[in-house]
DNA sequence: TCGAATCGTCTACGCCTGTAATCGAAAGGC
DNA sequence: GCCTTTCGATTACAGGCGTAGACGATTCGA
């Protein structure tokens, strides 16, 4: 299933916490550059839930969320996905797309070559 | 103005052609992989009018449809966005992750290394 | 003990998306 | 001169999304 824009911001607060959280705390975690209700929040975690993006377990009366999916498959599907539509699949044309356009510095390109240099060896 | 997955179908079929082309043009370049009905892709077309991202000239009862915005620049600022929201706006981790799941072949990574290469000359 | 706060759930609502049928006007064929 | 085809425009409709209020149950504070 896809995770839409809103609901990614709840799975980042998640993501980054690697204790589970309540519903209050990922408000409290997300509070800054969103707006949200704490009702927003709530039904961002029920959506995940259906989802099965994230699940809880209940501690009494409130529920503790935890991602059931992994940031890193999540971002790597994602990615794929990406370069597979606007870039046939490979990710050249979007290093040149982005190299055109000034958006990489000094030390994003110096840690390109290093991965790649591994790659290789 | 975003673009949808179905319209950026459209798009492509519009980029692709220099010529501008009539909504049954379009269906056809389509035709294979989407199974569309005629209908569909006019939806699409005034869709994407509205949104400003095509434009046409009326010849005789039919429309010419060509695209008003340029394929690079569309493809980068979705790259910028994509890079942004997923890895705080450095390409790296995008190519750490996509070469951990041997996305990226010979081919690729010469070719971006090349691209590397060049800007720092 | 009793009102206030808090919990998760349900409901809401307008906009976007995917997919298409319908419709009135015009054009083309015969 | 008509019937058929074709055009763009309008309407449809279900599901997703962003945002949140209302509601019933429970718990906590005084």
């Amino acid at each position: 299933m896809r995770i839409s824009d809103a609901e990614l911001e709840v799975m980042e607060a998640l993501w980054a916490s690697d204790a589970p959280l309540t519903a209050t705390d990922v408000a409290e975690r997300i509070g800054a550059g969103r707006d949200w209700s704490l009702a927003t929040v709530k039904t961002m975690l029920s959506r995940l839930t259906a989802k099965g993006a994230i699940r809880f377990r209940e501690e009494g009366r409130r529920y503790l969320y935890s991602p059931a999916i992994a940031r890193d498959s999540y971002v790597g599907k994602e990615s794929r996905r990406f370069v597979d539509q606007l870039f046939g699949g490979r990710l050249s044309p979007l290093v040149a797309r982005l190299a055109e356009e000034d958006a990489l510095d000094e030390q994003d390109i110096a840690a390109i070559e290093a991965i790649l240099k591994e790659l290789k060896s």
